[in-house]
DNA sequence: TTTACTGTGCCGACTGGACGGTAAAGTAAT
DNA sequence: ATTACTTTACCGTCCAGTCGGCACAGTAAA
């Protein structure tokens, strides 16, 4: 299938796509003396954040990490803040890239989106894309700073619930992003093959689309003795 | 129902509950030992973290909002990782409570203790207890501290199966966690009425237990039509 | 080609403030 | 006086942000 779309780093000729306002670089060239080490920079970042969480994300941290000083650092980044902003703006557009790349993959049909999105976030866990994660937590200092994100969250559920009924896609959803977060932050009590057997039923129900949604609302009295036992296994 | 449990505070005759400093703080009668202030001082660092994040999580700005000086707060707390992990054994002790409470005043049925999360968790949103997700950050930093949140996690989880059958509880489960990590990051897409109304599916599965497990594995070919349309309104 | 000038990218020492932690002295109930 | 708690003052460290400087590339006049 692959799925492969990056980590959320450089390992493309991107030529930093997304500049945020104040860069102070319009000059697109750039190719002088060093190649960009903008995204270098934004990669130490993020190994940064992800070994020693948020708390260690110092200039002097980030600087050492890329091979450069802080000065270095702080002629590209004018203030921690943007930095940080920079950081974010660039895990946004890759996953929005992601997502439409792994939507494309996918057979046109209702909850396409949905199930893009659960695959994605499941990818996201597997590849390390962890720095969302403990960027979050960063961007929790600096509440502002994670407007973007919010935004982009809002966005992104309107479009899965245009395919899916509303519980059913809001359920998958919240569902996906509870996984999400749980593996990140390691409070996740699955074993991996209950994880798998979770995510399998993730996608199963966005790909059902609205059947679930439907049997849900009519399984008001389901004798009990109905119940499928054939899915009993994991188990810590 | 009565289902006041707390907000995970101190909510008894406390004076000076949240105190904006300035204020020359009327010398209450201080009797003797005055075991209130430990928890005026856990209240204050909640409203800290509460207010400018984990980041302006400091022993002054503590001090400052309980309204004693910062030789107060570290008699108290010797260092600043005793109060870190103070106010999360407070909170996960609080949760715990607040669980078993719920789960009691609801009847002795399958799913009762998966409802009984779901309740609690929104009931968690409703009242101010939203500091659990500004202090997850903060324990973000120093990963060691959670280790209790995780250990608390996974016997919850543990708990939650025993009634239902695995794949039903996880869902649950895991939505509920998303949608009260959402709604604390304030990244939540939902209105407040679609969250009503997903919190309603959400205890309604929680309550039906096997009964929608059995139907998710069964529909597989279920007929469109038959989706109920009377949940449609919230829309920002 | 040489020389002189300009701008870009980066370096690293330094500063000033914030913050965690310490210690000695003070206050009040017992 | 003893004990429990609080305050005031201070220290050492860490860290964002500043600043003067350096190297090199391009430009162009001589």
């Amino acid at each position: 299938m692959e799925l492969h779309v990056g980590t959320g780093r450089a390992d493309q000729p991107v030529q930093y796509s997304n500049q945020v306002s104040s860069s102070p670089m319009p000059k697109l060239p750039k190719t002088r003396g060093r190649p960009n080490s903008r995204e270098a920079m934004l990669d130490a970042a993020q190994d940064v954040v992800l070994e020693g969480g948020a708390g260690k994300l110092t200039l002097d941290a980030v600087a050492k990490r890329a091979g450069v000083s802080k000065g270095g650092v702080m002629y590209n980044f004018p203030t921690k803040e943007a930095l940080l902003k920079a950081m974010v703006e660039r895990l946004v557009e890759h996953n929005r890239h992601a997502h439409a790349q792994v939507t494309a993959s996918l057979p046109d049909r209702p909850g396409r989106s949905l199930k893009a999105y659960v695959m994605n976030s499941v990818r996201a866990l597997d590849v390390d894309d962890r720095v969302s994660g403990a960027l979050l937590a960063a961007l929790n200092s600096d509440r502002n700073v994670l407007a973007p994100v919010a935004e982009y969250f809002n966005g992104r559920f309107a479009k899965l619930t245009q395919d899916v009924p509303f519980e059913q896609a809001a359920l998958v959803y919240l569902a996906t992003e509870g996984l999400w977060t749980q593996e990140l932050l390691q409070l996740s009590p699955f074993t991996p093959r209950q994880r798998a057997q979770v995510v399998r039923m993730l996608v199963r129900m966005a790909e059902q689309g609205a059947a679930v949604e439907t049997a849900v609302v009519a399984s008001k009295a389901v004798p009990r003795k109905a119940i499928s036992n054939k899915e009993k296994k994991g188990k810590s």
